[in-house]
Order: structure tokens, then sequence, then C-alpha cells
RNA sequence: GCCAGUGUAGCUCAGCUGGUAGAGCAGCUGAUUUGUAAUCAGCUGGUCGGGGGUUCGAGUCCCUCCACUGGCUCCA
């Protein structure tokens, strides 16, 4: 007998060699019915295999995250049974289960698989899934693995089975589908319900440009008919969501053929939100001891070269202008020409921290495929500043610059985000990374103790460094799930020593400043993309456009709405005035959908109250005010920054 | 850049197997003067992404370029 302790701590015994199955059904009917696989002392395993000793263990349902993964590892089998079903000779790479769903690399050889196939797999799916064929494992000597995967002339399994250990290979078959997996699986196809395949593209072999692309098939499913409508449903509503829709929607940027790709044109709305959030960085900045700078948008290639960005970089910068010999590049960051404004003058150490900050302008030649909306541009203005300061004031100045970030996610709301910790490779010391091991070690431990000092939680990733230093990165998601950095904070102290920046100590040495890059708030372009995805286009009050909609019921209100227009400019307060000779619906429904704050409606009755009828967008009537105490609200709203 | 797809009026979209463009909204004009999410009528508007080809004839078929979309790769 063994002892089996579950998850609320009781204990049960059982025979050795139970399965998690037998376990489930000893536990409920329902229970076993549900299970997808079970976690044995940490590790995740199939429900049909043997527990053999004491262990610790849950049952895995869909409702647990790594539930969820078996599930639809499991799906993709049955996609990659489907699949070779209806395209007989496809070569499988690999599909994994991944956040919401999962995928399968396929190569199908000479057959070209398009959209329009999705639906043929999909149905196929669901044929097989219903016929309740078994996750079968099997083990079997590697030689024995390679002698299949050579018959079946799949290079890429052989590719993956090179990378594995000698010894025993796992397999998993379910109807007439054989794959090498590690698993686990769930017991049989029948729990998958409903299938959708969400798209395809392309995708290189082990993620390596210089790879074959094969063909990338996506897809999710659920145990439940309901669930898969429930998460059509939430795409739907993400796609209103989109800052492309927005953006055209409310009239904040569009983009033109004959200006370019990824050269945003900000319209009037657009322009009022960047110069809103420019105020505010300003004030902030200035609040914090920083000084304003301004920079051209080109300079000279000996710039980059100091700087050592053009070897690293050159591929992402818009192509040089030869003039009068000299040949110069569009600037892909501020970071040069702010160095050589710190070097434009002896500094002593009195002067430092040295902060200098710039909404500066900046173009990279992103590749085509890369663009996406406001997110990824090719101009691009950058909330940047670098701060130039000694060894000792790093990590007191390293703090400052999270808590400005804290600050400002605030204002904004942000709360949906992970803060990436980049950490360089000391292999690639001299290679992808500046060759000071003494450096890396220290700032790195200075930027862990700030980010645990500060208490913000963090993902440590190793190897994903900028070449000058490691970064403090923040991932956001767009509204249809892809991932983006928001802001970084970096860290570099090779730049100083490649442009020989100095300062006098106290001691009358020269030493070189640390540098720390950041841009809390982005880019304008990205920001603005990610406010409008965050806020679904409802901005508060002190980033909206228009603040309210001025909506006379008949014509002749015309003339105390102009009155009530001037008073409420005069008392700081954006409104538009609707004079259309439409109905009071329609007026209410315009601006609903133009998202303005608030609505001011003026007839009979508020013109000889001298108010005006407040009404809040998605909200509704909210009674009668004066203009006055209305200009009040709002400022109270504009000052909270709500 | 790569793979797959899309590209018809300002916007959203019809247009079957090739016979030479259509709707709703927006815009303009007029009527209407409205009480909390679309008042009515008339009119304007497109070298069907650009170029080339096949054909008696191309929005529709082929080639090519451009842009966009979904991913891959890469990054604020």
């Amino acid at each position: 007998m063994i002892q089996i302790t579950f998850p609320d701590g009781s204990v049960r015994s059982y025979e050795s060699g139970v399965t998690g199955l037998d376990v489930a059904k000893s536990i409920s009917q329902g229970l076993a019915k549900k299970a997808v696989s079970i976690k044995v002392n940490g590790q995740v395993r199939d429900l049909s295999r043997a527990i053999n000793d004491d262990a610790t263990i849950q049952i895995l349902t869909w409702d647990d995250k790594e539930g969820k993964a078996t599930f639809w590892h499991s799906s993709a089998h049955l996609m990659a049974e489907a699949i070779e079903a209806l395209y007989p000779g496809t070569k499988f790479g690999i599909g994994p289960a991944i956040d919401q769903g999962f995928y399968y690399d396929i190569d199908p050889g000479d057959q070209v698989i398009g959209a329009e196939d999705l639906q043929r797999i999909e149905k196929k799916m669901q044929e097989m899934a219903q016929k309740k064929s078994d996750y079968i494992r099997t083990e079997m000597p590697k030689t024995k693995a390679v002698a299949y995967f050579t018959e079946k002339g799949d290079q890429y399994k052989l590719d993956l089975l090179e990378d594995l250990e000698d010894g025993q290979i796992t397999f998993y078959q379910q109807g007439d589908f054989t794959d090498l997996c590690r698993g686990p699986h769930v017991p049989n196809t029948e729990i998958i319900k409903a299938v959708k395949l969400t798209n395809i593209s392309g995708a290189y072999w082990r993620g390596d440009e210089s790879n074959k692309q094969l063909t990338r098939i996506y897809g999710i499913t659920f145990p439940k008919q309901k669930d898969l409508d429930e998460y059509l449903l939430m795409l739907e509503e993400a796609k209103k969501r989109d800052h492309r829709k927005l953006g055209k929607d409310l009239e904040i940027f569009t983009f033109d053929d004959d200006v370019g790709p990824g050269l945003p044109l900000w319209l009037p709305n657009g322009a009022f939100l960047i110069e809103q959030l420019e105020w505010f960085a300003k004030k902030t900045e200035e609040e914090m001891g920083y000084l304003r700078v301004r920079t051209p948008h080109i300079a000279k290639e000996n710039l980059y070269l100091t700087s050592g960005h053009l070897p690293y970089y050159k591929e992402s910068m818009f192509p040089p202008m030869e003039l009068d010999g000299t040949t110069y590049y569009l600037k892909a960051m501020n970071c040069p020409h702010h160095h050589k404004i710190f070097a434009s003058s002896p500094r002593s150490y009195k002067e430092l921290p040295l902060r200098l900050a710039e909404y500066g302008t900046c173009y990279r030649y992103e590749k085509s495929g890369e663009l996406f909306g406001l997110m990824r541009v090719r101009s691009l203005q950058m909330n940047d500043a670098h701060i130039y300061c000694t060894k000792d004031q790093f990590e007191s100045e390293f703090k400052r610059v999270n808590e400005l970030y804290l600050r400002y996610f605030d204002v904004f709301g942000i709360d949906k985000y992970v803060m990436r910790f980049s950490t360089h490779e000391p292999s690639k010391l001299g290679k992808k990374y500046v060759d000071n091991p003494a450096l890396w070690a220290e700032t790195e431990n200075m930027v862990r103790r700030v980010l645990i000092d500060s208490g913000i939680p963090y993902e440590e990733v190793p190897d994903e460094a900028a070449f000058y230093g490691p970064k403090i990165d923040i991932q956001i998601w767009s509204a249809i799930g892809r991932e983006f950095t928001l802001a970084t904070n970096q860290v570099d102290f090779a730049q100083p020593l490649r442009f020989n920046l100095t300062f006098t100590t106290s001691n009358n040495e020269n030493e070189h400043p640390i540098v720390i890059h950041r841009a809390p708030l982005s880019t304008h372009e990205r920001f603005i993309g990610f406010l409008l995805e965050h806020y679904a286009g409802k901005f508060p009050m002190w980033l909206a456009p228009k603040q309210c909609a001025i909506l006379p019921i008949a014509d002749r209100h015309i003339p105390f709405a102009q009155e009530v227009q001037t008073q409420l400019k005069k008392a700081g307060v954006r409104s538009q005035l609707d004079d259309r000779s439409e109905s009071i619906g329609r007026k209410i429904r315009d601006a609903e959908t133009g998202k303005i704050p608030y609505m001011l409606i003026i007839g009979d009755k508020e013109q000889e109250a001298g108010q005006v009828a407040v009404r809040k967008q998605g909200e509704g009537d909210q009674g009668s005010m004066t203009v006055d105490d209305f200009a009040q609200l709002i400022r109270q709203l504009v000052e909270d920054m709500h």
C-alpha cells in the first residue's frame, strides 16, 4: 500500500500501481470525467500511469492552468492526426500548448495549406475526437525512434531526436497518428468537444531565420461548445478595443500611402493627446530634477561609430545621406546626441546626477512585416532621458526612476504588465556584450537589489540585456494579445567609455559616469496606442480632447448654447457644440459613440433656469446643474487626473 | 525580410462560373425644430491599390510591384 497526499492535506491509502484515473474515480465520478492529467510530486503526468510510491498529487482539470496545457497539447496532436489524414506526407515540427490554445508547425511539402483549409481540418478534428481514441504512451530506445522517423522521412523529428539523450524515448499514439512527445496527454480524444483553428502563418524551424519556414497553424479547443462561443465573443470585444480601429473612429491618427508605411499622421485629436502627455511628462520630470534639452534629427556617421550603434543597429536605421562628402544618418536613438551635450563642457561631481530629458524624434527602419498600427512605427517620439551619475549615486538614481514609473502607472491605472529584468550571458562577453564582467555583475546586482527593495515583482530573463548593460522593461499586451515593451530603463557603462565622458571627482581625478537610459512613457506612438486600448477610447478628463458636447434640442436654443460654450471656455473646459438640425436622440448617439465624457443638453427648461442637463457617457442622465457647477466638476476631475 | 491572406466610394461591405459597378452610413442641398443612443427626401461621389499580360471583352483569370491583415524573425 502507498500513501497519497491530496492538495487539501488529506492522506489516503491505495494499492501500489494505482493509476491517476483510479485515484480520481475514488474521489468522484465527476472528477474522473473532468480529469485531464495528474500532478505527482510536482510533475505533470498521464492519468493512466501507475503510481508506485507514496506521493503528493493533484488531479488536474480544465480549470487548472496546467490542465489546460495538457488539454491543448493533446489537441495539437489531434490536429496533426487530422492533417496527416487530409494531407498525406506532411512532416511535423513541434506542436506545443501556448497561453491561448496551441499550434503545430508542419511542412506539407508541395501542398499549400491556406486559410480556407482550416475549416476542413477543423471538421476532421471534430470527427476524429468523437472516435474516442486513447492517447497511448510507449517508450522505445533512441535507435528505434531514429529508425521510425528515418523511414517516415521526417527530418524535423530527427533533428529534435538528435538533442535528446540516449535511452528511452517516449511516443504517443492516438488513432493512426504517432508522435515523438514527452507528454502528458488527456486519456482520450472525446474530451475535446469544441475546436477552432484561429490562424495560419509561417514560422521558421526552431525560430531561426536561416532555417526553412514551416506552416504554423494555431488553434484553440474547449471541453464545451459554450466555452468556445464565449472565447469568440471575447475576441470580438477585443477587436473593438483595437487602437487601429479606435484611432480611426475617434480621429486620432491616420496613415497615407504617399507619406509612407509606419509614418503616422497625427490628427488634431491625436496631436492634443501628445501635447497633454508632454505637458504632464515635462511637469513631472521638472519636479524630479531633469533638465530639458533639444537635439537635431540627424547626425554624422561618426557619431554612431563612436556610440557603437552602427555595427549593431545599421539595419534598423534609414539609409545614409551623403552631403558634401560626409555621411549623415537620421537618428534612431537620442543617447549619442545627449552624450555630446554632457561632453560639451567639463563636468564636476557637483553637477551629478545630471539628468537630460528630451521628447526626441527618432526614425527606425523597421522591417515591413513588423509594422503594427501605432505600436510599431518608423517615426517615433521618445519620452527619453539620460541620467549621468557616479557609481555611488547609481542605486538611488535607478530607484528614483523606478518610482517615477510606478507614479505614472498609478496615474494611468496601468496594472496589467510584467516587469522584465534582462541580464547578460557571461559566455557572450566581448561578442554580444561589452567585455566588462565586473561592471556587469555589479550593476546587475544593484538593479536586482532595487527591484527587491521596492517590492516590485519581476521576471529575470538571461541573455536579453542591451549590449551596453542590463535593463528592465515593462511588457504589455495589445488588445489582440500581441506583446510589446512599453517602457524601458537601461543601465549603460559602455557608452561613457566610448565617448570618453568624464567628470572630476572631489579628489580631482577624472572618472567615467554611469548612464541610465529611461523612457517610462515609452514613445508617443506606442503609449497613445496603448492608452487607446487601455481606456477603450474613453480617455480620462485631463486627456479627453473634447470634455463635453453641448447639445441644443432645437435651433432656438443655439444662442444660449453658444453662451454656455463661451462660459465653459473661460472656465477652461473643452467643449464641442452640435448645432446641426438633428434630433436630440441623434446628437446624443453621436456624442456617445464619439466617447465624449459628458453631454450637456439644452432645451426650454434649461434655458429658463440658466442650467444645463448633464448626461454622462455610458451612464445616462445625471440631472441639471449650473454651468459653473459643471465647470467645477470637470476641473475637479482634471485635477484628480480621472 | 519570410509564409499565408486581403485590397471595390470618406467608412462598413455586396458584386455567381469574365459581358464594362451597387447598398447602408458619412458628405452636400432642402424639408423638419425635435427632451436623453440613428427625422425624412433628393443629390454628389469610384481610371474597382499601381503597372503589365491573356481575351472580342477583366473588378472578376495570370504576372509583377505597393499597401494592409495574421503570424515568424527582430525591437520603444
